[in-house]
DNA sequence: CGCGATTTGTGCACGTCTTCACAAGCGCCT
DNA sequence: AGGCGCTTGTGAAGACGTGCACAAATCGCG
């Protein structure tokens, strides 16, 4: 399925020091460990070890240190790693080094939260333009930046290269907004709308749904509670859990 | 395997079904095939196939049959699913049959998107108090519910049960308010702060980070850049894609 | 009453992710 | 210089998640 052959020309020569295709769950904590790596740098540290940092970052250090390996990472055995040339190599990676323009559409509740809120621009992106599609919203300033149209996304594509498109609409709108992305090159969006998108091959959708986590949670606040209720039903129930879960994101009972 | 007894009513007197231990990676997708039900439903269907639900949730037919056969679904070979009956199931299964009471603390920015947000309400969530730790924003109202001061968090927690905990604060402080939750007796945190927590055993952590995700998508824009810039640089660059990425909550070109 | 069309539930094989355990490498101290 | 302690990087094993492919079950119809 997913066989991105990308056709496009056979060029040589690069000085693009080839991107290392790394595992799905290792990109997905990478954000993290540079989050850590800033902290650390932040308290003056110079160097950190697996452990450290993976303390600081809530995970196993083999873990990490696997994760760190696949980006050929420049540890010193005995020592640890540089924080400053990791913070740099992750960066890179994650292609940080370019600040990149964000669009975002949908002002409403929460798209005036993600307009004001400022960890965007101090890990990287730049929100280029604000977007919804009620006339009564268009012209509102919001932390600087003025509200415009969603049907003049083509002259903000136009005016800048817009890298990622946030859809902050109610789910009713959100797949013609996904579609009028798309349609001006926006290959990368990341939804709030409580639905599925459908977009062409090639671009990729990041999802989040607030609601999802609570009921995720939901679903373990009412294990829990069973457990506690009636601990002799299942006879395994309970010998069962100690592996239990470790979610992707899932943060279970750290040690004080 | 499987045999989840599932009691039609077996009117003993535990009444508690006893929760099938689910995969993690299965809770996490329930919700969304919860919302696609309710969608097919509110639409007037009666029955759905895995294939049309499967759809509509964004996921392969057979990965969603695995998950409703793990909580020992009903439905019919031949026909589909009962839209209506596993609507209940779902509810049942995520514990959203008591509406259950979430504690939000930190009214900025992202705190007043969320306070205003609905769709906790549609689905099962009722917000029973925001707190901040600044004093000026104490008495503010929001959405029909006045702010109080984190410090009445014990009174809050005496006058109704809280289930889930959300920190919709600065990261400093975030930790502060956990060991405060937790203290109160609430056992499920979602964090919208970036940091890691700590908190006891037993108390679940779920994580959002909005700047991440971005990072996520970020690096992907860097790769297909790269791609398209240079296929040829690694040599295994390019040969070693297909088995690609199917990362946890990352729908990718979904056919048209 | 039986047959075919349809759809669920699942055994199985495969790929990915995690974790342990340890060899290799580095710096420091004597 | 040599040894010792510390830390990285990784091989291997196991747990977990995914997707195919098919048998079993159900309905509708002639």
């Amino acid at each position: 399925m997913s066989q991105h052959r990308h056709p496009g020309a056979p060029g040589r020569a690069g000085a693009v020091p080839a991107l290392p295709d790394l595992p799905e769950a290792t990109v997905a904590r990478l954000p993290e460990y540079l989050r850590a790596l800033h902290n650390l740098a932040d308290s003056g540290h110079e160097t950190v070890s697996s452990e450290g940092l993976s303390a600081a970052a809530g995970v196993n250090s083999a873990k990490l240190r696997k994760d760190l390996s696949h980006l050929g990472s420049y540890g010193t055995r005995g020592v640890g790693y540089d924080v400053a040339l990791l913070i740099e190599q992750i960066e890179y990676v994650l292609g940080l080094t370019q600040r990149r323009a964000v669009a975002l559409v949908g002002v409403g509740n929460l798209g005036h939260a993600l307009a004001g809120y400022d960890g965007f621009a101090s890990r990287g992106f730049r929100i280029a333009a604000l977007l919804d599609a009620d006339p009564s919203r268009v012209g509102e300033e919001i932390n600087g930046l003025v509200v415009r149209h969603v049907d003049d996304l083509p002259t903000v594509a136009a005016e800048e290269s817009l890298a990622i498109g946030v859809i902050a609409t109610p789910a009713a709108a959100a797949q013609q907004v996904a579609d009028q992305l798309v349609a001006v090159g926006v290959t990368s969006i990341l939804n709030f709308a409580p639905c599925v998108l459908s977009v062409p091959e090639g671009v990729d959708v990041r999802k989040v749904d607030l609601a999802i986590e609570l009921q995720i949670l939901s679903f373990h606040e009412h294990r829990k509670a069973s457990l506690t209720a009636l601990p002799a039903t299942g006879g395994s129930a309970l010998t069962a859990l100690p592996g239990g879960f470790a979610a992707t994101d899932t943060q279970e009972a750290i040690g004080t």
